[in-house]
DNA sequence: TCACAGTGACTTTTT
DNA sequence: GTCACTGTGA
C-alpha cells in the first residue's frame, strides 16, 4: 500500500497530523490512538509527497524495538524510508560521538559502560566508598547526566545536597575519561555539550537534518530535550508525539515538563490531539479513564472508544500468590481449550521478581510462556567476561574490562597489582604529552612485569601474549564508521543491507563515503575480505565471523575452561550461554568495526533480545514498564497490593507516576482485562499480609466485576467512593454475584467463575475432585465468605481447620495441621507439615481449590 | 592472593 | 530465600 492509499484509511485528525507542515507540531496521542501509524505515515509522506530526502529525516524513539518497528512500517509505505535515520536517542548519540570522539576527549573506539560498570568505576575512583554507597552515587551521577549537569554545575545541589557528591562525580568522570569509554548518560550529554560549544557543527547539523521527529516524547529527559533543541535550527521541522498520561520514567530523569511546556520552547507550536482509541473495548477504556483522572498535573483528554461495548474488566481477590498464579494458568488453559491462542495473553506485574511464581506455575502446567525484559542475558557473568575481552581488544584503555578478565582464571594478579597497573598506565599517559591510544594497559603491564612475583609474571605474560595474538587476528586497521555526511545522493543503490536484517534500524549507518572504497565500509564485503584474510588462521573454508572469533577468544583466554569448571561444580549453564553469545554475534563481521557494532548492538539494545522470531505461541510475562507501546487481546494485571503496586514509600508525585503506570497497563488490553490482588504474599522468604492497592478503589464500579473474598478495606472504600453499586455492576455483595456469574463477561472465564460465584454446597463438578463430604462443604463455606460476618465465620474455621486434621494441597500433596493460631491482625493461621517434608502456613479463610481438608 | 564462611541486605522501573 | 559483600585465615 502506498502512502496515498494509506491516508484514506486514517481518521481526519490523523491525516491532519500527517500532512501538517510549517510550524512545530505536538501530537498528543492517547493510548491506542494510532500514533505509530501517524509517525510512519508522516515519514513516508514527507519523502513521497514533499520531496524530502530520506537521509534528512531523523526520527528518534525510546527503545530499539520501537525504532525497528517504525522503520519496518515506514518502509512498507515508502521503501526509500530505509535511508532515513530512525534511531533511539542513545544510538543516535553513539553514532554522533563516533565522529567527534576526540573533541570531547574520548576514544572513537569507545564502548558503553552500563550501570553496573558505573558502580564498579565509582568504587575504583573513590576507593574509600563502600559498595553500597558506590551504587548510590553511580545512580546520582547518571541522574545528573540525564539532567545534563556536569560535576561543577551549581544546580547539582538541587539534585542532591550531599556535599561529597560533586567531588565523587568529578573523580568518576576523570577515571571514565582515562578509560576512553562513555556511560549511557554521556551518549546524550556529550553531543549536547559539543553542539552547544561548536557553532559550525551546530549549523552543519541544522542543514543535515531538516525534519526531526521524537516518539514517546513524554519520556524524554532534560538532556534529550537539550539535544533536540540543539539539533533543531530555525528551519528544522520539529514534530513530537507523546502522551502525558503515559509518562512512566520520571524516576530516571524523564521530565513531563518537556511535553507540558513544549509550546513555550517551540513558539508557534500547533497541537493535534488523537483521542480515538482503536484498541480497547469501551469498559476497559472507562476504567483507564476513571483511574487516570485521579491525577492532577495532566493536559487532560478523554479517549473515545471506536470499538464500542465489550466485556467488563474483572477483579479477583486471592489468598496468596500461589492462588493468583494458579488462577491465571487455569484461566489461560481453559481459554486455550476453546481455541484462544496462548499468545493472546499477557501477564503484567510491577517488578521482575514477580515473574518467578508465574514461570514456575506455567512450567508446571506446561503452558508456554516467554519472559520479556528481565532476561539479563548480557548481564550474566560469563557473558560479561567474554564481552570484556573484546571490549578490551578494541579499547586497550578500558580499565573495567581489563580488571574483569586479567585475573580470570586466577593468574595471581589481584586487586593490588591491578591498581598498580592502572596507575602505571595513567603515569605513562601523563608522560607523553598527547594521548596516544597505543599507550594502554598492555604497555603498563609490560612495564611492571619485572617487578612481579615469578608465578604472576609468567601467567600475566601468557595473558598478554594471548591478547596480542587475538588483537592481531582483528587486523590493525582503524575502524571505519562510514560517513557522517549526508551522502544520500552519491550511490544509493550500491548499498547493501547488513545480513540477517539484524540491524534494520541501522540500515542508514554503514554508508559509503564517496571518497572511501566500497569494500571497507560495506558490511557484507567487509566480511568477505576479512574472511579471506582469516582462512590462513583457520582451517575451515567458510569466512570468519565474529561468532568464530568470540569462540576463539573464550577458548584462548581460558574463560571456557574456567566456566566449564563452574558448570561442573554448580550445575549452571554458563558454557551454553557462551554458545548463545557466539550465535548472536554471527551476523557481525570479524573486525574492529564489527566488534564495536556488536557491542553497540548489545549495549543499546537489551530490551529487544526476545525478537528471536518468536512465532511460537506463548503467554507473555512482562513488567508494566516494558509494555509501553505493546497491546494484547487479553491482559492480566497482577499483584494489585499496596507495597507491590504502588510500591510503598511513594510521595504524592511518585504516586501519580505509579498511577500512570497502571493506566499504561490497563490500556494495553484490547478485549479482556483482569486484575488480581492477594491477601498475603511471600517476600524475601517471609509471608506478609498485604493491603489492597488504592488504585483498585479508583476503578470504574459501573464497568467492573469483582470476585473472591473482598478485603474489608476494599469493600468499604470502593462502595464509599462509588456509592451503592447495585446489582448491575457485579461489584456488589456475594449473593448478587452468584446469580450472574454464569454469564460474567462471557469471555474466557467458564469454570473459574463458578469457583468464585458458586455458593454453599452447590453441585460443582470441580468439587468431585476433592475427597470427602466434609471437605467440600467446608470449602463451600470458605468460599462464601462475603455473605457471612467475619466473626461467625472465624469460629467455624477454628473447628474445621483444627490441629491434627489431614489436608491436601495441589502443590505439596498430603499433610497434617501441626499448629493453629490467630495472628496479630486476627487472622486464623494454620501450619501444615506435608509428607514431602515441607512446612507451610496458610490462612484457611482464603483457601480455595488448591487446598482442602481430607476428612478424618 | 585466594577460598571460605558468615552476615546482611535486598526488590523498582531501563536507555 | 538468595545473593553478594566482607572479613578472616591459610
Amino acid at each position: 500500500m502506498n502512502i496515498r492509499e494509506y491516508l484514506t484509511k486514517l481518521n481526519p485528525e490523523q491525516v491532519q497530523a500527517v500532512q501538517h507542515e510549517g510550524s512545530p507540531l505536538l501530537i498528543l496521542a492517547g493510548a491506542g490512538s494510532g500514533k505509530t501509524s501517524v509517525i510512519t505515515a508522516k515519514i513516508a509522506y514527507l519523502i513521497a509527497e514533499k520531496g524530502i530526502r530520506p537521509s534528512q529525516i531523523l526520527a528518534v524513539t525510546f527503545t530499539k524495538k520501537a525504532a525497528s518497528e517504525m522503520m519496518e512500517r515506514a518502509i512498507r509505505l515508502e521503501p526509500l524510508a530505509s535511508k532515513a535515520q530512525i534511531r533511539t536517542f542513545h544510538s543516535f548519540g553513539s553514532w554522533f560521538l563516533r565522529f567527534h570522539a576526540a573533541e570531547v576527549g574520548i576514544s572513537s573506539n569507545f564502548t558503553v559502560y552500563d550501570d553496573s560498570d558505573m558502580v564498579t568505576l565509582v568504587s575504583k575512583a573513590v576507593p574509600s566508598l563502600q559498595k553500597k554507597n558506590a551504587a548510590h552515587y553511580a545512580h546520582l551521577i547518571s541522574l545528573a547526566k540525564d539532567y545534563c549537569l556536569a560535576w561543577d554545575s551549581p544546580e547539582l545541589a538541587e539534585l542532591d545536597s550531599d556535599p561529597d557528591f560533586p567531588e565523587i562525580y568529578r573523580q568518576y568522570e576523570n577515571r571514565l575519561r582515562e578509560t576512553g569509554n562513555v556511560d549511557f548518560g554521556d551518549l546524550i550529554m556529550l553531543p549536547v555539550i559539543l553542539l552547544q560549544e561548536n557553532e559550525s557543527l551546530r549549523a552543519y547539523m541544522h542543514s543535515r537534518f531538516r525534519v526531526i521527529m521524537v516518539d514517546e516524547y513524554q519520556d524524554s529527559n532534560v538532556a534529550q530535550f537539550k539535544l533536540l533543541q540543539a539539533l533543531a535550527g530555525e528551519d528544522t521541522y520539529v514534530c513530537v508525539v507523546g502522551d502525558d498520561d503515559q509518562s512512566i520514567y520520571r524516576f530516571r530523569g524523564a521530565e513531563v515538563q518537556n511535553i507540558l511546556t513544549f509550546q513555550d520552547h517551540f513558539p508557534g507550536t500547533q497541537i493535534i490531539k488523537l483521542v480515538r482509541n482503536y484498541r480497547s473495548v469501551a469498559p476497559i477504556l472507562s476504567n483507564a479513564d476513571s483511574v487516570v483522572s485521579n491525577n492532577k498535573g495532566r493536559l487532560g483528554k478523554n479517549l473515545v472508544s471506536v470499538r464500542g461495548e465489550g466485556g467488563k474488566p474483572q477483579l479477583f481477590f486471592f489468598a496468596n500468590q500461589d492462588e493468583e498464579s494458579a488462577f491465571c494458568s487455569d484461566m489461560i488453559r481453559e481459554a486455550h481449550k476453546k481455541g484462544c491462542p496462548y499468545s493472546d495473553w499477557a501477564i503484567l506485574y510491577r517488578t521482575n521478581a514477580q515473574s518467578l511464581n508465574f514461570e514456575t506455575e506455567f512450567m508446571h502446567k506446561k503452558i508456554p510462556y516467554s519472559v520479556v525484559g528481565s532476561l539479563k542475558f548480557y548481564e550474566r557473568e560469563e557473558v560479561k567476561d567474554a564481552l570484556a575481552v573484546i571490549s578490551f581488544l578494541v579499547n586497550p584503555r578500558d580499565e573495567l574490562s581489563f580488571r574483569r578478565i586479567v585475573n580470570k582464571p586466577p593468574r595471581g594478579v589481584g586487586d593490588v597489582t591491578q591498581d598498580k597497573i592502572i596507575a602505571k598506565a595513567a603515569e605513562n599517559r601523563a608522560d607523553v604529552e598527547n594521548l596516544v591510544p597505543k599507550l594502554g594497559l598492555v604497555e603498563a603491564c609490560l612495564d611492571l612485569l619485572p617487578s612481579l612475583p615469578k608465578k604472576a609474571r609468567a601467567s600475566l605474560k601468557e595473558f598478554l601474549d594471548t591478547v596480542s595474538e587475538l588483537s592481531a587476528m582483528l587486523g590493525d586497521e582503524e575502524p571505519d564508521f562510514g560517513s557522517f555526511e549526508d551522502d544520500s545522493d552519491t550511490t544509493p543503490d550500491a548499498r547493501v543491507d547488513k545480513p540477517g536484517g539484524a540491524e534494520t534500524a541501522e540500515v542508514s549507518d554503514g554508508k559509503v563515503d564517496s571518497a572511501s572504497v566500497a569494500e571497507v565500509s560495506d558490511a557484507v564485503s567487509m566480511r568477505a575480505v576479512k574472511g579471506a584474510k582469516a582462512t590462513s588462521l583457520f582451517a575451515g573454508d567458510s569466512p570468519l565471523t565474529l561468532a568464530d572469533f568470540i569462540e576463539e577468544v573464550v577458548k584462548k583466554t581460558g574463560l571456557l575452561e574456567y566456566h566449564e569448571a563452574q558448570d561442573e561444580i554448580a550445575g549452571t549453564q554458563k558454557v551454553a550461554n557462551l554458545q548463545e553469545l557466539y550465535n548472536s554475534a554471527a551476523f557481525f563481521d570479524c573486525s574492529r568495526k564489527g566488534l564495536l557494532d556488536f557491542l553497540d548492538h548489545i549495549e543499546l539494545d537489551r530490551a529487544a533480545e526476545d525478537n528471536s522470531d518468536d512465532t511460537s505461541d506463548a503467554v507473555t510475562l512482562i513488567t508494566l514498564h516494558n509494555t509501553k507501546g505493546l497491546e494484547f487481546p487479553r491482559v492480566i494485571i497482577t499483584g494489585m497490593e499496596t507495597g507491590v503496586f504502588p510500591r510503598a514509600d511513594k510521595t504524592e508525585d511518585e504516586l501519580e507516576e505509579e498511577r500512570r503506570l497502571f493506566y499504561v497497563g490497563i490500556t494495553r488490553a484490547k478485549d479482556e482485562l483482569y486484575f488480581t490482588s492477594c491477601a498475603s504474599r511471600r517476600l524475601y522468604g517471609r509471608t506478609d499480609f498485604m493491603e489492597v492497592s488504592p488504585f483498585l478503589m479508583e476503578l470504574d464500579a459501573e464497568n467492573l466485576e469483582v470476585y473472591g473474598r473482598q478485603p474489608a478495606a476494599f469493600r468499604r472504600n470502593f462502595q464509599t467512593l462509588h456509592g451503592d453499586v447495585g446489582s448491575g455492576s457485579g461489584a456488589g455483595s456475594g449473593s448478587s454475584r452468584s446469580g450472574r456469574s454464569g454469564t460474567g463477561s462471557g469471555a474466557g472465564f467458564g469454570k473459574d467463575a463458578s469457583r468464585f460465584g458458586a455458593s454453599g454446597s452447590a453441585a460443582n463438578s470441580e468439587n468431585s475432585r476433592f475427597s470427602s463430604g466434609s471437605g467440600s462443604s467446608a470449602r463451600g463455606r470458605v468460599l462464601n465468605t462475603n455473605a457471612a460476618a467475619d466473626d461467625d465465620f472465624d469460629d467455624e474455621l477454628e473447628t474445621v481447620w483444627r490441629k491434627g486434621k489431614r489436608v491436601y494441597h495441589d502443590d505439596f500433596g498430603y499433610g497434617y495441621i501441626t499448629n493453629a493460631m490467630y495472628s496479630d491482625e486476627g487472622m486464623y493461621i494454620i501450619t501444615v507439615a506435608f509428607e514431602c517434608g515441607r512446612k507451610k502456613s496458610f490462612m484457611p479463610a482464603y483457601q480455595s481449590a488448591s487446598f482442602m481438608l481430607c476428612g478424618d
